[in-house]
DNA sequence: GTCGGCAAAATTGTTGACAATCCTGTTGGC
DNA sequence: GCCAACAGGATTGTCAACAATTTTGCCGAC
């Protein structure tokens, strides 16, 4: 699943319309709920409508668009209840790869976590919460790489396509990256401790407060 | 030849043709790793190349086969070590499940888990694996449904897809429904309690044994 | 004035044909 | 005899046109 989105390379037409497609939908340039008419976005890809049409079909299985038969596509929108819902599995899957992390990764892996801990500590204290934001999510994806869990790897990239809005919109409300930051921490000193269960439980108690967060 | 149009049915082509192919796959019609080659599974199941096409491509965000550009479709086959991997998400996630249909079952609905504990001590007794096989993934079943955690059954589904032959497999090993058995109800148990941290380490040891299993 | 049905427009689903790509077996040169 | 280039066949990717379905605007009846 998730074949590689590499918009760089000349790849096929039908890749070629999925990443613009998807691209378009997480950076928020489809309304929500908009209706997605297969014509007019070959039209707008310079793609034909068979290519927009399996693109569609392969966003439709990464639950980022919502597919009626006979009545067209539209960019599923994601209710808060659905939001807590996929963080209650992101906090599972991703303890478990927090887990295996902290077996798991090599000396020097661990090494690159500390400096990410620290490059987060600074932008917390820069005031910046877009940099902040970005390396959170490097962080996660890194955990989630050095665990080794390719399966779980999987599930939490789809899932995180269907937050990116919510993530966003969080990471901009004041007072959060103070607290985010604090969390963060935990998780990657537990990981450095190589304990598993206290890495898996730093990271829940994070996503928890996550959660709690959403539910605003 | 035979390309009835099947008046009665109007069901949608596309459609058809995944869950003949879905139902083909996890019957275990197709050889490991055989190629699915568009034109033969269009003529064989009596709708267009399309169609197929557009099949092979959910099935293959399901994770039910591989596509390579340019070079066809095959079943995918499950290594144990991706097994064992799979397994362990499904460890967190029914672990969720059940932690939260601990909290959320209806009286009503703990009755039917009994029931269905009963149901599986007495396939065990009377030595019949098959039924017990069905009545576990029954079980499985009923307490992802009971923990209304729509998201992780949905993730729970496509990743059970991918087992059903090591499953089954599993399921036929001497002694192996003894252990199950147990595992089994005393995850229906602490759900009964009401005890979601029981209920979470209950599915856990279980599917923990059934990683151990599939190591051999 | 409102409701039910009807026809036209818009949109999706399907079809068959065409082009691009890849694997295979063969041939020619060294 | 072995390796590289080359045709041949097979298979997937793409395209434009056609059919089926749904939605929408409209008209007439009550």
């Amino acid at each position: 699943m998730a074949k590689e989105a590499r918009p760089g390379t000349g790849e096929q037409a039908k890749q070629l319309a999925l990443a613009k497609l998807r691209q378009a939908i997480l950076r928020g340039e489809m309304a929500p709920a908009q209706r997605l008419v297969e014509n007019e976005l070959a039209e707008q890809f310079g793609v034909t409508r068979a290519s927009v049409r399996a693109a569609l079909i392969d966003l439709a299985s990464e639950g980022l668009v919502e597919r009626i038969p006979n009545r067209g596509s539209r960019v599923r929108v994601v209710t808060v209840e659905e939001a807590v819902a996929i963080t209650e599995c992101r906090m599972v899957l991703e303890g478990l790869c927090a887990a295996k992390a902290a077996v798991e990764a090599s000396e020097e892996q661990l090494a690159q976590l500390t400096e990410l801990g620290e490059a987060m500590s600074k932008a917390v204290a820069d005031g910046e919460p877009v940099t902040y934001s970005e390396l959170n999510n490097e962080l996660h994806s890194r955990i989630q790489e050095f665990s080794g869990q390719q399966v779980a790897e999987g599930l939490l990239e789809r899932l995180n396509a269907q937050l990116v809005k919510h993530r966003f919109q969080l990471a901009l409300r004041p007072g959060r990256p103070q607290r985010s930051l604090s969390e963060h921490l935990a998780v990657i000193e537990a990981i450095i401790a190589r304990d598993p269960q206290a890495a898996e439980a730093a990271v829940r108690a994070h996503l928890g407060s996550v959660i709690e967060a959403y539910r605003d």
